[in-house]
DNA sequence: AAGGTGACCGGCC
DNA sequence: TGGCCGGCCACCT
């Protein structure tokens, strides 16, 4: 809280959890949303700590390509597939179908007001 | 304190 | 998007 670093968690946490129903976003996307669009990677991280948190949907975040690339990283293999397809979204060996009809990008003025 | 790691991305072949 | 490589930034041991 008081430390920087959780600050950046914090923003992590508050994109995904803007996330719509239905929709999914990429992790470049979240880290762009927050100013830091090189540590894409970093997102990831924050996701793996998040994912813990059911107040962040990370189902709902994927790789560029769309890929599941977190199920893995999820309770079932096929766990984060389940709870997209739940929302509608169809998905084809890990790999999410039209995903820009399904994409959504975070607002990114939101973050820069601190 | 330093090194290794990672749910990535973009560029190039 | 098929595959590989480099960069990038914060977290963990």
């Amino acid at each position: 809280m008081t430390k920087t670093s959780d600050n950046f968690f914090e923003r992590v946490y508050a994109v995904a959890r803007q996330i719509p129903y239905g929709k999914v976003t990429s992790y470049g996307a979240i880290a762009r949303a927050l100013g830091t669009a090189r540590s894409a990677r970093m997102v990831g991280w924050a996701m793996n700590a998040a994912h813990n948190l059911e107040d962040v949907p990370a189902h709902r975040v994927v790789n560029r390509k769309g890929l599941l690339t977190g199920k893995h990283h999820f309770d079932g293999t096929n766990l984060m597939q389940q709870l997209l397809e739940s929302e509608g979204i169809v998905i084809e060996d890990n790999q999410i179908i039209d995903l820009e009809k399904h994409f959504w990008e975070p607002e990114i003025r939101i973050y820069f007001c601190e």
